[in-house]
DNA sequence: AGCACGCCGACT
DNA sequence: GTCGGCGTGCTC
């Protein structure tokens, strides 16, 4: 009888499978996850299928599958994921495979080892091992660590007794990663509007198969409490659970508000664990011992042995799309493969992508709305501020309408934030006798003069210098003027207009630490600071209940850039970070500093009109063929060479299928041209809305040149951003 | 993605 | 003379 051969998908940059020889004794099944030699090395791969009859042509090159690992297989439908994802992205299935894979070491996994007293009698006592025996002497096992620290003595002090014989050990069962959710564990409290959502949610998990729910409330309307109905019920019904959250950072007091209900902390999964829970949260999941997970995109990958629902907090967050490696948009896929699965998917947000709001208002979603804040509370008025005629003097950034306002909440006692989406004290540094700017060496962008660091940085490479004395253009000494306002310049001058006023900056690059940030907002929502100046980084998450006045610096920041999603975007931040004002008592209030008050997305978040933003977005969109109501690919081509990146992109363009459904634009120099010392060039193509575009770009890249030398080319199917 | 192989510049 | 830089090509 001839030897059976199956098919391994190994996790390398490959689309297509490796045949192996199966060894006589061994069992394999599709989804069974083996070692296989892989040229040099050995790697851990997935049987994809059986083949019944291999290539002749390879028979003397077979190689044998190496051993079967003892993991439960992976499921036809993440297999079928894994093949969706790489079909549309255009990554490569190994690639998305081995985002399926990234477990961690496999190895046996190390044992927790306890310690417990014994008859046996220490050769010498001395004061510190007697502490340890006092300390054991009920007579219960402890950990060698908890032993130590009991008795207040160093780890060698108790191997030392268990070198002796006088303790014993004990291998310790492992601390579990999460115990049984209880879904009655604390009933909430709900309005009759957070009932009806609740009931609906409720509904749509009981009945189960695939289904997309658009929970749509405004923030401070209690989502999470209401999705928590839907993840009750899961659990109920005995299906695993994933929450989906675009940041790590903002998970913590989501963990506590679901301890609170459910009784016990869920299982999180995000980039940042290390290897050992990685493989145990991995393994744990494909044997169905987690019933949650919360995580970061990339736990859409696990292995679920039974997954049942999936929610996708803050379902328009920027964060959900991958931009290195395979470009994929969490949120999407999750939606994906809930259709595959068939099991319901919730999408959550205050202010929904464009994408899932015309996926409602067409039925394909259904929408469950809540309309008002909870407990009471009001949205914030917002209050705009013309720059043009109300604006600060020169060299300031805060006009005297909003300095008088913050200056009124820090007499009354309460909190203000004043929000910059600029890292940094300023984004230029000039000189004033010849007007030469600081540039980046490797990148096509000015370099952001970090004060606190007392360094000019790029924002796009990394690269940094300390601030030059003289102009290396005219050589002028003490010339140089920081323009433009960055969070730590705003630090000063609010410094100086409020003294007294205890102030925080918040921004991403003076966070030393998550355990850090997080104990500056708790210290921030205790009421320990009067004014915060934040990025980006205080738009989320966390609330801050003495918070009643949010002041935008700079509205139209985001705007004007040519990026077709930059009216989106800046109504989602700006209407989020307005919304962390007066969540508990009162009315807050919200001041967007402008110079275009009359924007539509200006005058929709003045009138507190987000349908009237939505509106004339999707208008633009559909009359434009933007998504959604056409589809975009992006195509970056970067070399370190200019020309050659330019010529690339133009031998790809005369290759481009010709297809009256498709238009083929560019090449055109990237936003920001060169980055880390490659040029880039970007082609977008467009298609109709119902056009297999990933199936056009593979048949128009198959028949391209390979790309040679340092020459690159990264393709993104439902490109977010533009730069 | 890794890893080997290969072909050109500065070292014990 | 070799060590080592990274460009190119292959992995059942």
């Amino acid at each position: 009888m001839a030897t059976r051969v199956v098919d391994v998908l190994v996790p390398v940059a490959l689309d297509q499978t490796y045949s192996y020889r199966v060894p006589a004794e061994m069992e394999l099944a599709p989804g069974d996850v083996v070692a296989v030699p892989l040229g040099a090395r050995d790697c851990v791969g997935v049987v994809w299928a059986d083949n019944p009859n291999p290539n002749p042509r390879l028979h003397n090159r077979l190689k044998d599958v190496d051993a079967k690992l003892e993991v439960p297989p992976l499921k036809p439908e993440l297999r079928s994921f894994v093949d969706w994802v790489s079909n549309y992205t255009l990554a490569s299935r190994g690639m998305v495979l081995r985002m399926a894979l990234r477990m961690g070491d496999l190895g046996p996994m190390r044992e927790r080892v306890g310690v417990r007293v014994t008859d046996v009698k220490p050769q010498r006592m001395t004061p510190a091992r007697q502490r340890v025996i006092a300390a054991l002497a009920d007579g219960f096992v402890r950990s060698k660590n908890e032993a130590a620290q009991e008795a207040a003595v160093s780890a060698g002090v108790v191997n030392g007794l268990v070198d002796e014989g006088v303790l014993a050990t004990v291998v310790l069962p492992l601390e579990p990663l999460m115990r049984a959710p209880d879904p009655d564990f604390r009933k909430p409290e709900f309005s009759l509007a957070q009932l009806a959502a609740a009931d609906a949610l409720r509904t749509t998990v009981d009945q189960g198969g695939y289904t997309v729910s658009l929970l749509d409330g405004v923030t401070g309307s209690g989502k999470t409490e209401v999705y928590f109905e839907a993840v009750a019920e899961n659990i109920r019904r005995g299906h695993q659970t994933l929450v989906l959250m675009p940041e790590i950072a903002l998970t913590a007091g989501f963990l506590d508000r679901f301890a609170h209900r459910f009784g016990v902390r869920p299982a999180e999964w995000h980039s940042q664990l290390p290897p050992r829970r990685r493989a145990r949260t991995w393994e744990a999941v494909a044997k169905n011992e987690l019933p949650v997970v919360v995580g970061a995109r990339s736990a859409l990958f696990l292995p679920y042995a039974d997954l049942g629902l999936i929610v996708v907090d803050e379902e328009h967050d920027a964060a959900y799309k991958q931009e290195d490696g395979a470009h994929y948009h969490a949120r999407d896929m999750a939606v994906v493969r809930g259709s595959i699965a068939k099991f319901p998917v919730i999408l959550a947000s205050a202010t929904p992508s464009v994408e899932s709001e015309v996926n409602a208002r067409k039925g394909r979603y259904r929408r469950i709305h809540l309309p008002e804040r909870f407990g009471g509370a009001h949205l914030p008025h917002i209050e705009p501020i013309d720059m043009r005629t109300e604006g600060p003097p020169r060299g300031r950034f805060i006009s005297p309408k909003l300095a008088e306002a913050v200056q009124i909440v820090l007499e009354k006692r309460e909190q203000a934030l004043l929000f910059l989406n600029r890292r940094g004290f300023a984004p230029l540094t000039l000189c004033r006798a010849c007007g030469f700017r600081v540039q980046c060496p490797n990148c096509d962008s000015w370099l952001v003069d970090h004060r606190f660091k007392r360094r000019l940085v790029c924002h796009h490479c990394g690269y940094s210098v300390p601030p030059p004395t003289e102009c290396p253009k005219c050589h002028a000494t003490d010339s140089f003027a920081a323009v433009g306002p960055g969070v730590e310049r705003l630090h000063q001058e609010a410094a100086d207009l409020f003294p007294g006023a205890r102030i925080l900056v918040l921004s991403s690059d003076l966070v030393e630490s998550i355990e850090r940030l997080r104990a500056e907002l708790d210290d921030v929502a205790e009421g320990r600071f009067d004014l915060v100046i934040g990025t980006q980084l205080v738009a989320k998450g966390h609330h801050f209940p003495r918070l009643n006045l949010v002041g935008i610096v700079d509205a139209d920041l985001g705007l004007g850039n040519g990026d077709p999603r930059a009216a989106e975007r800046t109504f989602q931040l700006l209407h989020q970070v307005t919304g962390r004002a007066g969540r508990e008592e009162g009315r807050g209030v919200g001041y967007l500093q402008t110079h275009q008050p009359e924007h539509p997305v200006m005058r929709a978040l003045i009138m507190g009109d987000r349908e009237a933003f939505y509106q004339n977005e999707i208008e633009q969109r559909e009359r434009t063929g933007y998504p959604p109501f056409g589809r975009l690919a992006s195509l970056i081509v970067s070399a370190g060479d200019k020309h050659a990146a330019e010529a690339y992109g133009r031998t790809l363009v005369s290759l481009a299928p010709k297809d009256e459904q498709v238009r083929v634009l560019g090449p055109a120099e990237a936003p920001i041209a060169v980055v880390r010392g490659r040029h880039r060039y970007r082609l977008l193509v467009k298609s109709p809305r119902a056009y297999d575009l990933s199936g056009y770009l593979r048949d128009w890249l198959a028949a391209a040149p390979k790309t040679k030398g340092n020459l690159q080319l990264e393709v993104d199917v439902d490109p977010m951003s533009f730069f």
